[in-house]
DNA sequence: GATAATAGTTAGTTTGGCTAACGAAATGAT
DNA sequence: ATCATTTCGTTAGCCAAACTAACTATTATC
């Protein structure tokens, strides 16, 4: 049939428009990220740690797809800028427990407000009908983009 | 009233899922990347180039947040890798066009490809009531994403 | 207990950003 | 018409952020 050929084609065109349109998405909200004053690698790390954290150097890794002592490095940095603390784990000493700090947290959590409401301005101005399509529709995209069932 | 406050929270909720969705998209499908060869810096201005271009060297700092040295630099590494090639502007002696040569634009395609599959085969998996959605949601996405009316 | 595997760090290199300063071309003012 | 200003791109030189290789310390395995 050809019925099983034509939902192939419509789903990679959906995967089309939905990569497209996150990266543009990511690439506008992205220049409000000057104001917190920290670079976009220490940045993006600082994130993992806020949201998937208490994490371990390894899993910091992983998580930003970049090498162990890369995220070693970052770590450090961002430890030396009281954005985190370590904390050895009580049963293997060999591995670091990465937590945020209030202050972390904090700058974290303003950086994405900033974010939030450039792109809640822009789907301000949508139509109503528009807009209550992407309400609906936001909660799936974000599972899916997460790899969740 | 209630209902214009409650409609600006909505916003804020349905953006911070739709942020949070294009950070995790994102981070998935450039997994694929590395089969491409080429950096992500490379990969990036390439795409502006394909997609955007013909582009002068001022315009693709623009496009990419980057400052004019490094684009210049960039379209140096990339037209010697033989991915795009310059012309002169036959008005202004000043500026050069950047255009992707058949091998650029096929490298580039091949890893978008290669992340859209990605995307495409975890929307595969979806209910159908929930790919419906997507597709109808995506096209609007990507119109509010890239700033457009 | 010797050996292998794992977590994190250190050392050294490469890549990719930036600013400052420049030459060449275009624009504008007098 | 010429001189000053602006714009486009590049060069030079610097710093941040990535990598690999190699190391230490610890844990797991045989």
């Amino acid at each position: 049939m050809g019925s099983k050929r034509r939902q192939v084609i419509d789903v990679t065109a959906v995967a089309e428009r939905l990569h497209s349109a996150a990266i543009h998405l990511l690439r506008r909200v992205r220049t409000e990220d000057v104001a917190s004053g920290l670079s976009p690698a220490r940045l993006s790390a600082l994130s993992v740690i806020v949201f998937a954290g208490p994490i371990t150097v390894s899993d910091l890794a992983q998580a930003e797809q970049i090498r162990p002592p890369t995220a070693s490095r970052l770590a450090k940095e961002l430890e030396g800028q009281g954005l985190l603390r370590r904390t050895p784990d009580a049963n293997d000493g060999r591995v670091q427990w990465l937590r945020a700090t209030k202050a972390g947290r904090r700058l974290l959590e303003s950086g994405r407000a900033r974010r939030v409401a450039k792109l809640a301005e822009a789907l301000g101005q949508l139509p109503a009908a528009e807009r209550r399509l992407l309400a609906q529709a936001a909660g799936v995209l974000d599972r899916v983009s997460r790899g969740e069932p």
